[in-house]
DNA sequence: AGGTACTTTCAGAACATAATGAACATTTGG
DNA sequence: CCAAATGTTCATTATGTTCTGAAAGTACCT
């Protein structure tokens, strides 16, 4: 498959930032180059554009999958697997914050959980649990918000999203009226 | 510098879970300790606690410095520099946030934006900058967002996430509110 | 069954990143 | 100025990650 200079750009790039996105730079280049095709395309067609080992390529779409980011179609007549992105930009988005989650939030959070079984000993322990603990609902937090928010189907987010800082004029909003009901001034 | 087993669990944990949140093994150690220590630490005692070369430490205080997460503090009578984190969890938090929006995501937005500037020279390549412009805006919708929020007080911010999705039902209150003022049934 | 078209696996090579420690630089007190 | 205490740099070594390619596996034909 031949790409043009900026289709070739846009997969290179998405190479180098790969490692930062959480998986390596022949997986980033794989999902750019299935985002940008139009037509789903082969194991060999991947292998041969990014010119990667077809060994590699395999392991890739296991990743790939692993992720939830990827579809397998077959044309009639042909015993060839085809890949393509699974779901929307939006979906694509939840799945990659969810897995991060997953793996950079999760185990810290049990972590800090089972921390809290024990009484602290000690002043300088009194202190590092107290810190823990902070962390922890902090994460929890943000966790929990993030799970809630990806619920809610994209166009109510969209919508969020573009009100931007306006949400803080609506909770003020709500604490007047909540204050008036209370008949507070 | 002793550590409780527990502490020790949790800087090795911090280790661990380094590379996945953008710094390395060390950086990970050395900002946990900060993090669960009472009073700030020097160079050497987190060289000696976490057995890590003096050097290792030299570089990681200028990694955790770039990141800003780290303040240096003076004894009176003593050369030494002690490090503590910066600011509270909160503050921490957003630094993060921000750091790695501007690895992960900016260089991204800048290549994407590059990507318009020129018209598609047939199907195949329209498709692509199709793609590419739904990823842009997305991503741009995304960041926008995130930096309005980090701009609101943590109070703000908490009651917001608080809410959770319950910023769904305001949603709907404001369209109801907003139609009729149109008149609308 | 045996052949073909495809996919997966995995040991080892190639490459990338992090850590060490000795050499160098800087600051301060005398 | 020197010497002692501290901080920084960087070539080398150690460790970790990714990629390749050959071998093994699978599924479908005739």
């Amino acid at each position: 498959m031949e790409l043009t200079d900026k289709m070739q750009a846009f997969v290179m790039h998405c190479g180098e930032m790969g490692s930062r996105w959480g998986f390596n730079r022949t997986i980033g280049q794989m999902y750019a180059l299935l985002l940008i095709s139009e037509e789903p395309l082969s194991a060999n067609e991947l292998s041969q554009t990014l010119h990667i080992s077809r060994g590699n390529v395999s392991m890739g779409i296991k990743e790939l999958n692993s992720w939830q980011l990827i579809a397998t179609r077959h044309k009639p007549g042909d015993r060839k697997e085809y890949y393509q992105p699974a779901g929307s930009i939006w979906q694509m988005a939840n799945r990659v914050f969810e897995q991060r989650r997953k793996r950079e939030i999760d185990p810290t959070l049990s972590l800090l959980r089972d921390n809290f079984l024990d009484e602290p000993r000690d002043q300088q322990e009194r202190y590092a649990q107290q810190r823990l603990l902070e962390i922890h609902d902090l994460l929890e937090m943000i966790t929990e918000w993030a799970s809630e928010l990806q619920r809610l189907s994209p166009e109510k987010l969209s919508t969020l999203m573009k009100l931007g800082a306006g949400v803080s004029k609506i909770l003020d909003f709500r604490d007047k009226l909540s204050s008036k009901e209370r008949g507070e001034s």
